[in-house]
DNA sequence: AAAAAAAGTTAGGAGTACCTAACTTAAATG
DNA sequence: CATTTAAGTTAGGTACTCCTAACTTTTTTT
């Protein structure tokens, strides 16, 4: 087990980097830009859940940094670096919700919940692999969906002895088949 | 996407939750004991690579919330409620861990740093689920080892008609029947 | 256009999690 | 057993993230 310090060795300077926090604002912002073309303040403290002095010095820390176009008393866009940072960190979250929602089977709100926490855990390449495997879930013969449904069987009883494990094969191989035709 | 406010709305009194910091503290003593019957501060500022006197903090902030046993120049044990934590923590770790490395095919390294991230973001029932998968994968005869190499497959080509699918569900039907034999 | 309401900011405060430097206690060694 | 060394603590400091209360600016309503 390697623990990674939680304030990256340097706390006299100001991080330049982004925290996870700061990170959900700029998702948060990403998301009601494209419902709005701007973003308020108001709306960010109500997606941040938030008081909305809170937003104001989260915004001021983002425009030190150069992710958000913002100016006291006005509305906030990304800057080209921000949006950049705020596609990835939606992407790692609606990829991390699927995994959690269709695969291990999670209900949407804890699926999403905790997709929202998880997203700052993992790096791009890690996210990819995951995209890639629920794909290759998806598309391989040997698994998709009644596969998946295979396993929440199998969580509910705990064992594979209850299930007909050859008329299983035997089904996914006419399924494979007819699909072919 | 719905945003879990980061200091749990009260911040006025002093918190009785653990935070992702002392939960690792918790996880490090855990380890620590399991090798050398104790923990010892220095031993656990190594592992947390953290100053010792930042070390010093958080153990007084663990004894005061019931986690550690621990007096000044003294060495740490964690109580029973502080066990069970760690145990818990330590187990999502595992799980995860399992995953990024065997299915995933991430490296050991990245694994690790990974889990430790991810271990605090995910509750016990979602972790549970994701080890019933795991074990799901390893034993369903439609998917087991074979079946994750050819991810690894899929993940270098990035598609499936490079892949004999008809040949590969053959194999897996063989293999089926030879071992129940 | 003045008043009221809504939105946003500033100031001050608390808790967390780090740091360095100086100091104290405990352990190891001559 | 006194001294040196290692380990641990205290004090003081920074940054972050949140809060409330008071104030300012903007927008809406009359």
């Amino acid at each position: 087990m390697v623990i990674t310090n939680r304030q990256g060795g340097n706390v006299t300077a100001k991080n330049t980097e982004l925290s996870e926090s700061l990170e959900d604002y700029l998702e948060v912002i990403w998301d009601l830009e494209k419902a709005n073309k701007v973003a308020r303040a108001k709306d960010i403290a109500e997606k941040m859940r938030v008081q909305s002095a809170t937003v104001t010095g989260a915004l001021r820390n983002l425009v030190e940094k150069g992710f958000i176009n913002y100016e006291p008393y006005s509305f906030v866009t990304l800057t080209h670096k921000g949006a950049k940072i705020a596609r990835e960190i939606a992407r790692k979250h609606d990829v991390l919700k699927d995994f959690l929602l269709r695969v291990l089977q999670i209900d949407a709100e804890k699926a999403d919940e905790t997709a929202c926490r998880m997203e700052h855990t993992m790096d791009k390449i890690s996210v990819n692999k995951l995209l890639k495997f629920i794909q290759f879930i998806d598309n391989c013969p040997r698994t998709g969906e009644d596969w998946v449904q295979s396993f929440m069987n199998y969580c509910a009883t705990d064992n594979l002895d209850s299930v007909d494990c050859k008329a299983c094969l035997n089904a996914c191989f006419n399924q494979y088949k007819h699909q072919k035709n």
